[in-house]
DNA sequence: GTGCACAATATTGTATACACTTTGGTCAAA
DNA sequence: TTTGACCAAAGTGTATACAATATTGTGCAC
């Protein structure tokens, strides 16, 4: 029973508010409501979630360790803006290490977790038939975090987490064209790769979608007017 | 001009004094003179360095970021202590990503990285003339970093300086024998290979030297006792 | 009308004050 | 002696107040 003793402390909730504040910002950017270079006021945060700023610039700050958002000093925090260099660095490390990851959840996956592959893709497909952008872009990113989570490799996995989520901002950036049919397609037969314990093919097709994703972006100067300027007249 | 006065804007220093006390206690925590599991208070920090609590608490959200530090919610903030099984990813990973960037160390290094790293080396030879143990230590690690920063792949970079700084728990804590003078020849020629371009020797040594230090390291319960009742009575 | 200096405003950085939780100890009862 | 509750002290979590900096608006000189 000592087992469970330990559990229900660890688990008594008791969230710090500023984790909320940071995860509502982050689901905000991931869905893109928040666009890249926006500024994020302290005082305006503050009145929106009811709490005092201190709680905002714990979140702000949480957030910036994630590169999610910039904060220049005296001048407050912006929503993060990835240069193409990054862009370009954020998807080759994301091909080194997500293909490792994919190998080793093929050879770890039980049943529950395939399961569970299944189930987040069959959300996919609902929020793609219901032209959910937003949120079809998050569950497609949470699918690669899932499956780095089934390779019990927590560190590498906490890295590609944090590679999604930059992701999205380089999607929001970057992105060219529609092809979200190409990447249903692509986690559905990956999944299938899991399940069948293939390595080999889970590693490969792993490769292949991400660099489909990186082929799929235009990395050229952000298009945003507010940043422009900068790089006409630098 | 234009370009020169954006430089000198973007230079003028302004550290926020939370870095200074972040890099303090890092240097600390690398140097072996935190333990690990040690306490870190707050107010006694902010004592120590003369500033207030908010100060502290920003310094010590950064380190645990890092995962340097671990808080516990109304307990405070501890050196971290580092798991075997944390250990073994922190090195695996290591071993994933450092021999990729040894390769394209040798593929881009200048003839003043070249330097840099000599010069480095002479560092660490002083340091362990010395026999000043946590310096040699801390110059080690950075002697990776240097090299990661060479190959150019700032985010991967990045990875590897958070995978040092935990390896410097992980030696306080795990650490078998005394093995500098293996150390102190790996780096030698691994220099060496990158300064002679040899990309395929440069990748080999540098995943040699990883397994090597991976292997100097005894993975079993942490030897502190404080934990050892949690450890038995789990 | 243009450009610059200066004041007013707004926003961030830091310190302090207060509320809540944990911790350690004391005392009473079994 | 041991167990339990309760109280006091210490420490963390949050809010607020003040200081420093940047931004914006105004007025003056040219």
């Amino acid at each position: 029973m000592n087992e469970a003793v330990g559990e229900a402390l660890a688990r008594r909730g008791d969230a710090p508010s500023s984790d909320l504040v940071c995860q509502a910002l982050s689901q905000a950017i991931h869905e893109q409501r928040l666009a890249p270079g926006t500024k994020l006021g302290e005082g305006e945060l503050a009145e929106i979630y009811g709490v005092s700023r201190t709680i905002i610039r714990t979140a702000l700050q949480s957030l910036a360790h994630g590169h999610l958002v910039e904060t220049q000093r005296n001048r407050g925090a912006f929503v993060a803006k990835p240069t193409p260099k990054e862009a370009r660095e954020v998807f080759e490390t994301r091909e080194l290490l997500e293909p490792r990851c994919a190998r080793m959840a093929a050879l770890k996956a039980t049943p529950e977790d395939i399961a569970m592959l299944q189930a987040h893709i069959e959300k996919e497909h609902e929020a793609l038939a219901q032209a959910d952008q937003g949120k079809a872009l998050y569950l497609s990113g949470q699918l690669h975090i899932h499956i780095s989570r089934i390779a019990d490799q927590s560190i590498i996995a906490g890295f590609i987490e944090h590679l999604i989520a930059r992701s999205s901002l380089i999607v929001a950036l970057y992105w060219k064209r529609e092809s979200a049919l190409c990447e249903k397609h692509a986690h559905h037969s990956l999944v299938e790769a899991i399940r069948d314990k293939n390595q080999d093919r889970a590693e490969d097709l792993m490769r292949s979608h991400l660099v489909d994703l990186h082929s799929a972006l235009e990395l050229r100067q952000p298009r945003e007017a507010d940043l422009s300027l900068k790089a006409i007249l630098g």
